[in-house]
DNA sequence: TCGCGAAATGTAAACGGTTACATCCGCTTA
DNA sequence: TAAGCGGATGTAACCGTTTACATTTCGCGA
C-alpha cells in the first residue's frame, strides 16, 4: 500500500526514492520479516525463499537504511575517533591504525580533529548518541580530559595518551622512551644535551620532558634551564630553538627535540648555519615517523608504535571484559646517524629506574 | 505508557538507558512535539515553554538520538570521504581540509581508506544509506572510478583527482605543473632530466609523466625510455630509483620525482652515495607536503593546494545550484634550493602549451 | 487420513524522533 | 458578546528496520 500510492503518475518522484525492505518483500511476495531475515542470517529461512529474496534485493538493488536499522538494534557499527587535531603523519598513522582493525571488523569511522576550544568539544562529544557505539578520545591536552567525566556513562571510551579515572585507556611510555635518550648519548660522552620540549599543556610533552629530566640526573648531567627550549612541536618551533643554540658562544654538544618535527626543524636550522650533525652536535628526536630514516643524516629517534596505538585502541574498545582497562606501550629507540653513533640499529628499552 | 512500564521494580535497566524525548515532554509537561519544536528553533513556542523546556532537558541530560532524527529527516548530517589510503601527510592534509569545513557546517566525517580490492571498496560505497548525505571519493586508481558508475543517483558525490562522467570534480593540474618542473630545469641549462614516476593504474602519476614528457618535448629535450624510473610513490621506491641513477656512468644531471615522498627517499639515497644536490644532481618533487621545505637542502616542489582540495571539495558537494560542475587547481612551483636555483621563490604556473 | 511438533513465515509493536494537521486558547473586532 | 483569528500546543502518522509472538505450513508417524 504505501508504496504504490503514487505508482500511477509520477513514476519519477523526486530523487527516484531509495527502495526499503518493504518493496523487496512485496516483489518477492513475502513479509518484511523475510527479508529482514535473509539479509540478517537469522532464523530459519527455506533455502528457496532465500534465494529467491536475494535476488529480488539484488535487482531491485535494495541497501538497508542504516539509521534505520540502528534506531532498530540500537547499534551502529560505527566508531567515533576523536583527535586534537589531524595534520601530520603521526595522527594520520593513528587513524589509519584504528581504520585497519575497524574494516575488518566491519566497523565505520568518524572522526573529527582540531578542537580548539572547549565547547566545541563538548558539543562534539554530546553529539553521539545514535551516531557511534564507541569513541576513542585522544586529549593530549591536560584540561581536556575533565571533558570526559561528564560523558554520558553508557558510551565505551578508550583515553588515548592521557589516564582518566574510570576509563580504559593507552599510553605511551614518553618518559622511559626520553631516558633512553639521554642514557644513550651520555653513553656516547655527551653532558651538556639540550632539550627542545613541546607545549606546556601536553601531556606528552610533560612526560618527555620529565624523561629528559631524570636521564640527565641518572648520568650525573647537570640540568640547566638554559639548556632547555621551548617549542611546541611544530617544524618551525625546532627551527628556531636550533637557531638560538647555534648562536651561543659555549654550545651543547648534543640535543634532544620533543618529537621529530621539532627535530626536522633543528636539522634545517643546523645546515643553514653550518653545524654538521652529528660532528659538530649530535641530533635526536621522538616519535619515528616514517621519513625519519631518510633524512641526511638519517634521525636518530624513538620509535613508538603508532599504527599500534590505533590497533590495540579498538581491541580495548571492543573488549567488553573488565579486564586489562590499560595498558603502556614500550617504546624503542632507534639508532641511526643522526646521534653519532653509526650504524642504524635498535635498543629496546629496559624497563627500570621510574 | 511507554516509559513507565518498569516504573516499579527494576529501576536500573540494562544500562541507566538513554533519556529520550518523551521522557522530557512529560517531566516539563508538554508534548514531544514541543520538545521538537525547542530543540530545532522551529514553529512558535511561547518564550516561557522554551526555557522551561530547555531547563528540564538539560537538567535530565537529554541529548537527540542521531539515528532516530536522520531516520525522520532524511538527513544524517554526514560526509562520507573515501581516499585509496589514510597514510601520509598528503591524505592527512586532505581530511583536514574537509574536517574544517565540516566543523564550520556543523556536519561530520565518516572517512574509509586502504581499499585494497574492488570488492571491499564496493561494499563501503553501497553501505551509505541512511549513514551519509554526500560522498567525497578519491581514487586516482584508474579502474576504480567505474565503481563509481553503479552507485546509487540520489547520493551526491564528488570526485578527488579523477574525472567520472556525470560526477562533479576536483583535479589538479598535475600535467601543468610537471611542465613547469620540466621547463624549469631546462631554463636553468639541464637537459638530461630523469623521471621518477608513479603507480602506472594512478590517474595522478599518469598526468605528471605526461605532462614532463610535454616538458621534454617543448625544452628540446629528448625523452629517453633510460631517463625514466618507475616507482609507486614510496619513499622507498624513490631511494631505488635514485641508488639507480647514481650507478650510472653516464648520470642525468636532474631528476624531477613524482611526488615528494620518493623526492625525500632520493635525497637519501644521493646523500648515501656522495652525488651532492644540487651541486652534483638538481632535484624536484611534487606535492610541496609540509616537511619539504625543511630537508637539506630544500626541496623544490610543485605545491598543489591540499587543504583546498579538501575544502573545496566540500563546497562543491553541497553546492545543489548545478553550476561549477567541476574544477581544476592550479598548482605553483615552490623554488628552493634542492634545484640549484638559489633562493626561494615562487612562480605562479602560467598555462600554456596544452 | 489425522494429528502433532517443528520449521517457516507473517503481524505488528517497538526504536526515537519530526511534522502535517487538528485543537485549544486568548484577543481583537464588529 | 460572539465570531474570527493567529499563536501555542497536542495528536498521531510516519521514517525503515528488527523481533517477540502468533500463525501457517510441512513432514511424518500412528
Amino acid at each position: 500500500m504505501r508504496s504504490q500510492a503514487d505508482s500511477s503518475g509520477n513514476s519519477k518522484r523526486r530523487h527516484a526514492a531509495a527502495v526499503t525492505i518493504h518493496d523487496v518483500a512485496e516483489r518477492a511476495g513475502v513479509s518484511v520479516a523475510t527479508v529482514s531475515r535473509v539479509f540478517n542470517d537469522k532464523g530459519p529461512i527455506r533455502e528457496a525463499t532465500y534465494q529467491r529474496v536475494l535476488a529480488v534485493a539484488e535487482r531491485m538493488r535494495y541497501v538497508p537504511h542504516a539509521a534505520a536499522r540502528s534506531l532498530s538494534t540500537r547499534k551502529t557499527s560505527t566508531i567515533g575517533v576523536v583527535l586534537p587535531e589531524l595534520h601530520g603523519e603521526f595522527f594520520s598513522e593513528v587513524i589509519r591504525g584504528i581504520d585497519v582493525s575497524a574494516r575488518s571488523l566491519g566497523l565505520h569511522l568518524i572522526v573529527s580533529g582540531s578542537h580548539s576550544d572547549r565547547e566545541e568539544m563538548s558539543a562534539v562529544l554530546r553529539a553521539v548518541r545514535g551516531r557511534v557505539d564507541g569513541l576513542i578520545v585522544m586529549s593530549p591536552d591536560l584540561d581536556a580530559t575533565t571533558l570526559l567525566r561528564d560523558l554520558p556513562d553508557y558510551v565505551p571510551v578508550v583515553v588515548l595518551n592521557a589516564l582518566v579515572e574510570g576509563r580504559p585507556s593507552i599510553t605511551i611510555d614518553n618518559a622511559g622512551g626520553a631516558r633512553a635518550v639521554v642514557r644513550h648519548l651520555a653513553a656516547l660522552g655527551h653532558r651538556r644535551i639540550a632539550f627542545a620540549g613541546g607545549p606546556e599543556n601536553n601531556g606528552d610533552a610533560v612526560q618527555r620532558r620529565r624523561g629528559y629530566r631524570a636521564g640527565m640526573r641518572a648520568a650525573g648531567a647537570e640540568i640547566e634551564s638554559s639548556l632547555e627550549l621551548s617549542g611546541n612541536f611544530t617544524e618551525d618551533s625546532g627551527y628556531d630553538a636550533a637557531k638560538k643554540i647555534a648562536g651561543r658562544s659555549q654550545r651543547p654538544t648534543a640535543m634532544f627535540a620533543a618529537n621529530d618535527a621539532m627535530a626536522i626543524g633543528a636539522l634545517s636550522a643546523f645546515n643553514e648555519t653550518g653545524m654538521r650533525v652529528p660532528d659538530d652536535i649530535a641530533l635526536v628526536g621522538f616519535d619515528d615517523i616514517p621519513i625519519a630514516r631518510f633524512l641526511s643524516p638519517p634521525l636518530t629517534s624513538v620509535k613508538v608504535p603508532i599504527a599500534d596505538l590505533g590497533r590495540r585502541s579498538l581491541d580495548l574498545l571492543l573488549d567488553t571484559s573488565k579486564t586489562k582497562r590499560s595498558e603502556t606501550l614500550k617504546t624503542s629507540l632507534m639508532v641511526r646517524q643522526s646521534c653519532g653513533a653509526g650504524r642504524t640499529r635498535t635498543r629496546q628499552n629496559e624497563k627500570g629506574d621510574s
